[in-house]
DNA sequence: TTGAAAGCGATACCAA
DNA sequence: TTGGTATCGCTTTCAA
């Protein structure tokens, strides 16, 4: 195990040399800043963890803290971790995960014992019990999705408002009076936050408009694709020709199932746009005009603000919202 | 912050009584040791992690490597690393996520710097360069899976040879003389390790046994369903009657759907076994027996393990193979 | 059964 | 531009 004091000697200075070469946190001049880096990285020095947090009281870790509920969404949960882990790395820290009743008790434990620099908050619930416990403790606290009472909190998110005004308004463009709204389950609009928030906008949008819409929750699992079939073709019976779609893969390709099997075209005889989809909407079976959700940018931006803090002190309080963004594949047509 | 000062102040004596009291190290007299814990109780007294970390030489941290690829199965992941964090957790160990490119970069970095006290891997390939790095580094690695080259690692997983073979033995033993293996995706018998030990052990006891194997790779996405359809169909119109069903849920639904198409009763007309699958098969429309892969076995196993290794200095290095076991639902019947 | 004190290996202050 | 060193809060040996 390589310690400072080896680096040091190797290189012929003292270990406060060592350390301010390293860290970048004084002027050093430029040969000697390279005798320490060359023995350094001879050596495999890499400081000694536990004594950098004692010394430093700075970790370098910071939680990530998810409820997994059985009603999550794995895949949309696995892109979240992974983009906050790789986002965290890049800027020279680790993730340490906080699971399930760890939650509370968890986030408790890590700022009594020092053990991480911040927390992120990940799959925020609307009464999410985790906004009282960030504002009781003094670990900085992100969160990547908007509790009901924000006061106080730092949260980034997507526009989901704006999302579903741009979907509206894109159908609305094209002449559409009926939309079609193809949502989440229920539970995710009672148990998450965002749901109802792209919901809200396309009604507002919708009303300021003046089309109509008609909202119809769906299941996640396969045998829902049927309820997802029945709720797109009786839209379509009833002359409905526009459909906004908020849902997982598979709810995607039952309706464009639907549409195959009448021999409704999309982006002819039918319009689809796809809002705030967090998987790959270029592997669907017919291309979709899409306002992606996209993790990374959510997670980079909360890493951002969280390193920020630390490293600039300054406040990050208050809520960050992405702009969304639209791509065009040309699935949205006149109403013919 | 409260410190171990504060709490032997409190309680009237030395620091490192608290400290011996706490850790149970030594032997402390009941009435003092009952203050102590009355003070560090009322105070919220927690260890600096930094500090225990340098002073002993322990970080109570696990690192968790997981290569995220692309085909992994989101669910089956989340279960391992859910069940692999409580199971940590009871145990007072903390999970630290290393992904991707950080597997091998990661590895050598939290072992360099003592960040934890042992490593978990994930999602172990035949081929898997985490071997060669398990076997380099002095931090104690426990694999969740098998490598093709196993020498002198400590590896943990179900024995998924054994449940291929009790399959087999199920159904050769209701009278079966032909059965029908659907199996995982192409790629996962070539990423992954367990795939293939199940179907070696189909294949080695279908020999013994004198019956015949067929076995079909699936795909894992919901537009696969079809071609799971398609060779279910075939399989029965050749006459087959038995089948082993070892992929995620959904190509057991589109099983189960031809069966029903064909007026086909699942442990009347059809038998049916479902090895090693992760997911929760109580949900599945028909019962189905099953021969469970349970995340929190494995896990739980690998804990203990790093754990001995840790705390007893036990060497724990081998094959551990935990005996699969048969749950019957009724799917199986005589080849009528 | 308990206490005193020597580290653990960094960081960052105070000097030079 | 560099060096010496107090300090962080705990664990553990050595004494009592």
């Amino acid at each position: 195990m390589t310690t400072i004091h080896e680096v040091a000697q190797a290189a012929g200075v003292s270990i406060s040399t060592v350390s301010y070469a390293l860290s970048g946190k004084r002027p050093i001049s430029e040969k000697t800043r390279r005798r320490i880096e060359e023995a350094a990285l001879t050596l495999g020095y890499q400081p000694d963890a536990g004594a950098r947090m004692l010394a430093g009281r700075r970790t370098h870790i910071f939680a990530l803290t998810e409820p997994l509920r059985a009603d999550t969404h794995a895949p949309t949960h696995m892109a979240f971790v992974l983009a906050t882990a790789v986002a965290a790395r890049r800027r020279g820290y680790d993730i340490l995960l906080l699971t399930d009743e760890q939650t509370s008790e968890g986030m408790n434990r890590v700022t009594a014992s020092n053990l991480v620099d911040a927390i992120l908050v990940l799959d925020v619930a609307p009464d999410d019990e985790r906004a009282a416990i960030a504002r009781s403790i003094r670990t900085p606290t992100i969160f990547i999705g908007i509790p009901d009472d924000a006061h106080g909190l730092t949260c980034v998110d997507l526009d989901f408002d704006a999302a579903g005004r741009i979907a509206v308004d894109r159908l609305a463009d094209a002449g559409h009076e009926r939309l079609t709204l193809l949502g989440q389950t229920e539970v995710a609009y009672r148990k998450s936050n965002f749901p109802r928030r792209l919901l809200h906008g396309v009604e507002d949008r919708a009303l300021e408009r003046g089309v109509s819409i008609d909202w119809v929750t769906t299941g996640a699992s396969a045998t829902d694709a049927v309820a997802v079939r029945e709720a797109a073709a009786s839209a379509l019976d009833h002359g409905h020709r526009a459909f906004i779609v908020h849902s997982v893969d598979d709810v995607h390709e039952a309706l464009l199932s639907v549409f195959a099997d009448r021999g409704l075209r999309v982006g002819r005889d039918v319009s689809v746009v796809s809002a705030a989809a967090s998987f790959d909407t270029s592997t669907l079976s017919v291309p979709v005009d899409t306002i992606p959700l996209i993790p990374q940018q959510s997670c980079e931006l909360a890493v951002e603000l969280a390193v920020r803090r630390l490293e600039d002190g300054e406040s990050t309080t208050g809520i960050h919202l992405l702009p969304p963004e639209y791509r065009s594949a040309g699935s949205i047509a006149p109403p013919g």
